[in-house]
DNA sequence: TCTGGGGTCCTTTTCCTT
DNA sequence: TCTGAAGGAAAAGGACCC
């Protein structure tokens, strides 16, 4: 917001002014010819609403209660490699490790030559690449070290030196999402996607998904999900979205737990207000500094006080999550809303200085970018740049075109005119490229989004 | 805990048009 | 032609999630 001073500020439409104050205007830094805009084929936007989403009625018949299940992977990621690597079960393993080139580095040029038996403490030179990366996650046993998600490598060498390390595997985590998911639609057909490792389901009108409060059917796809896929899951099934999530970590891993409206009072208000899908670090910490601790806190606050301190939106929505109220049907069908890839340099790099670098970089962005595009067959109409400082401040700049793209030439075009808007007199340590306002190609196909799936990529780990 | 990558959604600010 | 108000769209930033 501050940003605006003496540099260009917003870009109007398409014309982007010449900026004169840049030290650099960067455009040197691309290496590559920069395309001229293709025209695009005009795209009509019938097909956008092509088989319509997939809800259950708001009006229940007599008798009938919303029965709302949310349905977690247990350690997803970490149970997906020991179901590979049996021999680790118990042992405490970290996955992560940031960039591809981590793991060969570590394990080898030869991934059928890797296996899960080097501890983080048996590279010497480990310094020289944990420096950047951090960990997805970790197995029960290495938590205990207190190894957790987003913990720098470093630092998890430090904690639990005998840990094991494991590359990230989208492709096996994909698969294993998509065999779960499947298991699930044949037993029940209201499916919202909220993530590779997590759904919800609605019960309310599932043949016995009113046997035992929704319990018989939590049974059913817990016992199912484990006999076709080796992986255990836990279910929290409630009235709503909004209690059904936090229903689903009373009783972990492989648990169940079936809440009631009337057991608000004894297991909601005593918890924690972060315990709450959209209430975070920073909305926590403001109810702390206003006292407010727990939802049993929470929901003794007027709805007046909670505006007054959070705005019109989201004070009223804090006002009924502690009353339990939430009243969201399921999103069965959804559409993308942007696609972006970004990464993180192995050291700080400087425009003036690492012209050629960040020129390959920059290229291979865009490329990944339109390749995730054309794979979902969409296109977007803005397309933006996003860079982190190396003092971690992050700013973007977007810019909206006359006609959607999804050619490499083309984003890199636009990505471009963006990135001559930033002052790039000081180091920084990400680059990413964004396209939005996405809109499917080829009307008479449907875009095959699926929320939440990574692009494919090459697999870091071939089955041993 | 010294901080990756890919998303969504919301709020505020800025710009453009009338 | 200039100016100001108002409203909408775009841009930017931030919070949050997995």
């Amino acid at each position: 917001m501050s940003s605006q001073q003496g540099q260009s500020g917003h870009s109007s439409q398409v014309s982007e002014p010449a900026s004169q104050s840049m030290p650099d205007s960067f455009e040197d830094v691309f290496d590559l010819p920069i395309l001229s805009l293709k025209t695009p084929l005009a795209t009509p936007h019938t097909a956008l609403n092509q088989g319509a989403p997939l809800q259950a009625s708001d009006t229940l018949p007599q008798g009938f209660k919303r029965r709302i299940a949310h349905l977690d992977m247990d350690a997803f990621y970490a149970s997906v490699e020991l179901l590979r690597y049996p021999q680790l079960k118990g042992l405490p393993v970290v996955i992560g490790g940031g960039k591809k080139s981590l793991a060969q580095q570590l394990k080898g040029a030869d991934p059928s030559a890797w296996n899960a038996q080097t501890p983080l403490n048996d590279f010497p030179q480990l310094k020289n690449y944990l420096g950047r990366g951090v960990i997805t996650t970790a197995t029960y046993a290495a938590r205990h070290f207190g190894v957790g998600s987003a913990m720098g490598l470093m630092k998890a060498a430090q904690l639990c030196p005998q840990a094991y390390l494991l590359p990230v595997d989208f492709d096996q985590y994909r698969h294993y999402s998509k065999e779960f998911k499947e298991i699930i639609l044949q037993i029940c057909p209201v499916m919202q996607n909220t993530g590779v490792d997590e759904v919800y389901l609605d019960f309310t009108h599932v043949p016995g998904g009113q046997r035992e409060n929704g319990l018989s059917m939590a049974k059913l796809i817990q016992r199912s999900i484990f006999q076709g896929t080796g992986l255990t899951c836990s279910i929290g099934v409630a009235p709503n979205k909004l209690l059904a999530k936090m229903a689903s970590e009373f009783n972990k891993p492989n648990g169940i737990s079936i809440l009631l409206e009337e057991d608000l009072q004894s297991k909601i208000w005593p918890l924690a207000c972060k315990k709450v899908n959209g209430i975070g670090p920073k909305a926590s910490e403001k109810l702390s500094a206003l006292g407010i601790l727990s939802l049993g806190d929470l929901a003794k606050q007027t709805l007046d006080r909670l505006t007054t301190s959070f705005g019109p939106n989201y004070g009223a929505w804090l006002y009924a999550v502690a009353r339990g109220q939430d009243d969201r049907a399921l999103e069965t069908h959804s559409e993308p809303v942007s696609m972006s890839r970004e990464t993180t340099f192995e050291r700080d790099l400087l425009a003036a200085q690492d012209k050629k670098e960040l020129g390959a970089i920059f290229t291979r962005l865009c490329e990944q970018v339109s390749a995730d595009l054309q794979r979902k067959n969409v296109m977007g109409k803005t397309v933006g740049v996003k860079i982190k400082f190396d003092n971690f401040k992050t700013i973007t700049r977007d810019q909206t075109l006359s006609l959607p793209v999804d050619q490499a030439g083309d984003i890199r075009h636009a990505a471009a005119q963006c990135l001559k808007r930033i002052d790039l007199g000081r180091r920084f340590r990400l680059l990413g490229v964004r396209v939005s306002s996405l809109e499917p190609k080829d009307p008479l196909k449907p875009s095959g989004y699926q929320p939440n799936r990574l692009p494919i990529q090459g697999s870091l780990l071939q089955e041993p």
